[in-house]
DNA sequence: CATGAATGAGAGTTCATTCAT
DNA sequence: CATGAATGAACTCTCATTCAT
């Protein structure tokens, strides 16, 4: 296999390590030498594509919530009405952490707790551009409450970051008619 | 001073310390030596309070949340409907939230990171009985949608946790027209 | 016995176990382990008493030189001629080295290697103030060549320490007789 | 360019690299990683030329003593006198380590830690075999004191390396003054 | 009850050395 | 010959925990 694939492949496993370690076992429980093992790599082959730990764990972040937001945003358009961008990323908010549940969970740790330097965590703010633009265009069109943006992001969001969490714990199961309940609750909770 | 009022104002130092240091560094950052100086203890002493770290953190965060909990369904009462019920319980919490903001924040990084133990976390659901006591009255009364205790506290709480925690992070004022506005999120979320 | 006169000998034996390991290994070949053992401490503990290795070695470096030209200098006095002065000072300081080999070896790396931070040494350097004193009046009576100070103290000093590691490594005796001729070679080196 | 004087060239660089480093840095902070980035080769071609790091300092340490010595005793011939050719062996010494400062240094490294195999050092030795001469013949002829091979070379080398150190720590100029000034008490330190 | 010096296991990180390319 | 990614042992240092005082 060529050199740079196999370095690729090598980094990818070092992050996925990052993630599932760090949602199991908490970033205090996640030491380097169990991370290296669980990636199959030696612990000195870390520092060969991270700085440090701290910079592995802002670098897994940045990568977890690109992913995230790419996936969410794909279908937004310039062209839909604001309740069709709206349900369409609402789903696929939805959609991926319910099929990503590890980036899930590990965003929703890095969100709610300081492990994550915070220039690191504003880079994924700006990620969110196109939410902003909903609430914008929403607000102006009547159609949605005039509430500010981090309302509109706690309603839209974090309730189904909460129900992985849940589910991830077995303590709830997201059925269909969970998921349209909570798109209706998020619906109703910003719409005018 | 009594012995007894001493030792207890001690053991409340040290909780303190722990809330405050886990906030602000995280739990992986915060060494019971740190704890001990923040208390103005000897780290000896902590461990004449408390088994081990493990059960330090356990117990804060059964306190946080036994309190928090108990402030804000403080007025609960099966005289009141539905409504009036949930109005007051949501204030309280929003309430004790901004007056708590350590309190809040705490219990955000507990409830989504592995940090605290499983069977501690199982003890601290429990005290929300009062929200289960309530959506279970409004559904059958048909003023609340039918959906689970899950769904009812995702668009009840969490929101206002992640408000909290934007606003201690500088990046958001919570003023009395978001509080308002937050508020009718809520109920339009839940309610048919 | 005291909890003061413990810990001073603790350190102490920490000191003794660096300028010791430093000698036969080399600053590069002595881990905080080995000098742990050696001292009869836990690696945990050097580190109660010094911030890091680094520390530790200017600490030791600092009291070396201390003991070393507070004893030369113990007899130097404004009474006596210069050539008195320069007598005894040479011999004590001969003697020193000759009674404390290690404390001669182990400043002898520190001075000829980067191993020592500069401003450390340039307290070090501080503490040759009497033999300033001295080439300053032999210069101004007329009895000593008009050189510099670091002249002077490379004819007085040098040799010895050279002597000295020479000793050390088994490729020389010091004899009576040899000390005698190396005073000799040191004071007409600097004599007019 | 022919291959073999490529190969010499960049055993040169790997060389001239190691005293650069182990002068400015000290070997216990010089990894190989570092020495190849100095020397423009990678890592493993330094082990194509020395073993390991132990043999490269080694090497490197005979050779500079080598074109050292070579250098201070190329005019040394049997039919001059003994104060002839002193003079000019101590002149040679002195010019050597003023145009090659790395090299003086390094030499007063290697001369006064462990960090040479003492087996490489006595080879060193071996090569200073002209100043025994001198120092036999000037004994039998009356002109020197009698004095060991190691008082004479104490007095005869070791201040001027003193002198290269401290000026390149910036303390001290050495002038062509002081370099007469040095000869003058070096000559009188050995001379009946 | 309270202390804090001491511990030593284990953390993050470095680096001499190897070997597939 | 030359490379440099990869290794893993060994490094410096931290910290939860203990125990003599």
């Amino acid at each position: 296999m060529k050199q740079e694939i196999k370095s690729q492949l090598k980094r990818e496993a070092i992050v996925t390590a990052t993630i599932s370690l760090v949602n199991s076992r908490g970033y205090h429980a996640t030491p380097i030498a169990k991370l290296a093992q669980l990636a199959n790599v030696s612990p000195g082959t870390i520092y060969l594509y991270f700085e440090n730990k701290q910079d592995l764990l802002n670098k897994a972040y940045l990568e977890v919530k690109g992913r995230f937001t790419k996936f969410s945003f794909a279908n937004y358009s310039t062209n839909l009405t604001v309740e069709e961008n709206y349900k369409e990323i609402w789903h696929r908010i939805a959609e991926y952490k319910l099929n990503h549940i590890q980036d899930a969970l590990f965003l929703g740790q890095c969100d709610n707790t300081p492990i994550i330097d915070e220039a690191i965590r504003q880079e994924g703010i700006i990620l969110l551009a196109p939410l902003v633009e909903i609430i914008r265009k929403g607000i102006s069109e009547g159609i949605l409450k005039n509430m500010s943006d981090y309302l509109f992001y706690a309603y839209s969001i974090t309730p189904i970051s909460f129900l992985i969490v849940m589910q991830d714990r077995d303590s709830f199961n997201i059925s269909k008619t969970s998921l349209d309940a909570a798109y209706k609750a998020a619906w109703d909770s910003i719409k005018i």
